[in-house]
DNA sequence: TGTTAGCACTCGTTTTGTTAGAGTGCTAAC
DNA sequence: GTTAGCACTCTAACAAAACGAGTGCTAACA
């Protein structure tokens, strides 16, 4: 176990590190916070924090810089919760209003605030609600051989898709059929709305075989777009203002895993079970990023999962203030989320 | 004006330079084609070509790079109309087949397969069918205070927001309104609908002032919806693959660019006019891509601009490759959306 | 026993110097 | 008009030297 003054000559270098990006050296502890010991002190408690496993040098002739270890350390002990200033708050709450038109807007802002709050890489998964529960289909007509199929669900989305209708169908016979469509529909989750259940549907209301199967279709299409998770990436190219990208290949290999969105999604959902998840350096799983670090936070509503969110970024990332912001953003999504359900 | 041997050696330099990258020698133009004359004599023709504008020596020693002249001149009178290898069209096709759900995937995957078959930049404005005919709007029930409202129009396109409803409103009450509504807007096309017609409706109808207001606002946002000109974006991490891009800096500043969007729309629409359009270098009126050429296609259909198209590279971009990349595309999207009127 | 000043040592970075090679321009000959 | 030959220029690549930040160790001190 580390005594104190360990301790805090631990965070005070890897506090310095990751705001400067430089090794820090002994003298340049001792000069920028007065410790009340010398460098040359400070020197041997760095010489044992190395023997530790919490420092390494680079090269004998440079400062020491933090080892995976120690910031697992700093994550786990040494970390103080921050809070963020009225001025990020009020960048965010702006942020947000610039674009909200839809939910799938508040997750793209999302994305786009923290990973500008965080100078990091930031991926969104947002789950959409399984759990919205089929109220009615109806049709619109449009022209003599078309209709656009509406689906009503109780959080209030719809969506629609133009079918062919057979030529000259009325509209009540229209109405006729959707009602006993949504007879039969009615108060499923959309998940639930499997392949055996429309097919029981297509043997119990078969008249018109044609129109039925494209109705059909359309319905298991937009169920499964109900389900469906989508990944939003945001600051692809703050990446360029880390030092540690200052080489265009590591750029390159990094944003080659990013531009894949199933990776993306697997990387996102592996972590999702935890609240607050940080994984550093090589306890990351996935090939290509182990020499990053991942803050995770997933977000419930009602005990499901509605999304999650993570910073990528070098391992001298600046945790506290990640998860400071995304502590806030969980927050402001709660409240968002709530009030939309109204 | 330029002989034909000078224009063939500033041809293969221009081309030889657009591959490589590297500046040019009299020697290398005479081992690698095959001319008939020793280097001396193409050396005392670049001296003739440099004193003319079209080329410049990066130093002394180096070979010759070709001017912004040049490259004016190449692609006004040198340029050669090439034709896709049968793997690009079929590349081609197949990334459009990847993902087709909606109008705004067409263009996404334009943008995509425009950045990767160019190895740059590429930017879609899509101007939403702004002649789109409002047909008619109907209210979907939701629960007791809240109602969709849908607006058809006449190509297939609904849009749907949720509204307030006065507590208790029957269907019949509704659709009796939205029947009221419909006519007056039937036949518009959705870039008429303005704040005149809407309020004149609003006095005209005007029974119960509330909800009266969310309809309106409820239209007017979803026509503006329709009219809004929307920008894809392609490739932007293709430019790391470019050596000009090697340098973090210049891929920062140019990113930087990108990512206002209203700056890559005054950009768009400001070339949209003509057919095809090359602007080279300092021709670009915005500043910051001055170092950049951009290669511009709009595309119309009945005489309507739909979108335009581009891509922004070096300089040194191969224009022979872009130009028929973009025609192959051209044609593709027109065959597409002609199918989608159908 | 913990702390500190002093000093030799290490090693990467920067600077300076040197060389090799690519390419040109010029001249003279064909 | 074309070309071979050659001197000249300039950069990129490499090598050597100077620099400096930082350490580890030792001996002295409280």
């Amino acid at each position: 176990m580390l005594n104190d003054r360990k301790k805090k000559i631990l965070q005070l270098i890897i506090e310095d590190y990751i705001s400067t990006a430089e090794p820090v050296g002994s003298r340049t502890i001792a000069r920028k916070y007065d410790l009340g010991i010398s460098p040359a002190t400070i020197r041997n408690e760095m010489s044992d924090l190395e023997l530790l496993g919490y420092l390494e040098q680079p090269h004998t002739s440079a400062g020491r810089i933090p080892s995976a270890q120690a910031y697992r350390f700093y994550v786990d002990s040494l970390i103080e919760p921050g809070s963020l200033t009225d001025n990020d708050m009020a960048l965010i709450n702006s942020w947000y209003k610039e674009r909200r038109r839809s939910i799938d807007d508040i997750f793209q802002s999302t994305a786009k605030i923290l990973s500008r709050m965080t100078q990091n890489v930031s991926m969104v998964l947002a789950n959409k609600d399984a759990g919205a529960v089929f109220r009615y289909i109806k049709f619109l007509p449009l022209d003599s051989s078309h209709a656009i199929l509406c689906i009503v669900t109780d959080d209030g989305n719809v969506d629609n898709c133009v079918v062919e209708i057979p030529l000259g169908m009325r509209p009540e016979e229209m109405d006729y059929l959707a009602g006993r469509i949504s007879r039969v529909l009615e108060g499923k989750e959309l998940s639930e709305i499997s392949d055996e259940l429309l097919s029981a549907l297509h043997m119990d209301v078969a008249e018109d075989k044609v129109l039925f199967t494209s109705f059909l279709q359309a319905i298991k299409r937009m169920s499964r777009k109900q389900n469906e998770q989508r990944v939003f990436l945001g600051g692809t190219k703050q990446l360029l203002n880390q030092p540690e990208f200052r080489d265009v290949e590591r750029v390159k290999s990094l944003l080659g895993i990013l531009e894949e969105e199933k990776v993306v999604r697997d990387l996102l959902v592996a972590g999702e079970d935890s609240g607050l998840k940080i994984t550093i350096g090589t306890e990351n799983k996935f090939t290509g990023i182990q020499d990053c670090s991942m803050v995770q936070a997933t977000y419930r509503l009602n005990g499901k999962i509605v999304g999650t969110m993570a910073v990528l970024g070098p391992t001298r990332m600046e945790y506290g203030k990640v998860i400071t912001v995304m502590d806030y953003l969980h927050k402001y999504l709660k409240t968002m989320f709530e009030q939309d359900k109204e």
